[in-house]
DNA sequence: TTCGTGCTTGACGCTTACGTAAACGTAAAG
DNA sequence: CTTTACGTTTACGTAAGCGTCAAGCACGAA
């Protein structure tokens, strides 16, 4: 089995920042909050592929409105050991319920979808009624 | 052309609360905030379809994780009287940067599903190989 | 009249998710 | 050696979205 010589790229907390438009700030609040946990060099932050994965999938749950403490329950199901039966079990309802929560945002967003359709219809009917009167002066 | 007689039902702050499953505090934050303008009737709030319809799609908005500022500003493009022309052209730039959103937002969760689904079947593995191996004992 | 029920208006408190300095470390470049 | 760039921790500030009293009005039943 030979050691697959992947670049193993790091960033730091700049780069990482500057990449997925957010502050520093943000990113060692994340960290503060035991979404992140970046190698030390130093004092200093190194991040590595999998940090970077985690950080996009944190923004991707903020863009869904979930808080950051649901977030991290969610982010850690993707990076659980294998673990034992009852762990596995939760793990399952977890997804369960997640997949509930998901299910029902997308209906709303169908919902508001059709009715933004429905109002975008009653300004382009008003637009045509404004222009119908104008041209008839 | 006669009056179409429709019983023209009213709720009480407690009902309104009640049927949705919030608190009385929440739904007067929301009249604080403008999102709500009931009826008063000597001091108590009166509330109408109208209030309730708009109740409804301000909880639908939170459930998308919009703020509230930005769910005064779409629902209120519901209630949006034909005004003149300037008015209506923002309304539609409006529900154009709503949709732009909404469709991130369900690419979001079309892959977040995805993932799950990966974690899902990752579990079932996990199950599986636990199960066989002690079957094997 | 008194009680209970349901409503009202403040007003302060709390959590989340950061913003915003302040003060300091480190390492390469001029 | 000093400047510059980039990083660090500590800590207070703030806006949003309510929770949670407190104190009081209104009204029908007992």
């Amino acid at each position: 089995m030979h050691n697959s010589q992947v670049p193993a790229e790091t960033w730091s907390i700049a780069e990482l920042a500057a990449e997925y438009d957010v502050t520093l700030r943000t990113i060692r609040f994340y960290e503060d909050r035991g979404l992140l946990n970046p190698e030390r060099r130093g004092t200093a932050r190194v991040y590595h592929p999998r940090d970077r994965v985690r950080l996009a999938l944190i923004l991707r749950g903020k863009r869904l409105g979930f808080s950051l403490d649901e977030i991290a329950k969610i982010v850690d199901m993707y990076d659980a050991e294998p673990g034992e039966e009852g762990q596995l079990a939760y793990l399952l309802d977890q997804i369960t319920h997640r997949r509930t929560e998901l299910e029902q945002r997308r209906r709303d967003i169908e919902e508001t979808l059709q009715d933004l359709a429905e109002v975008e219809a009653r300004c382009h009917a008003d637009l045509k009624a404004l222009r119908d009167q104008s041209d008839s002066r």
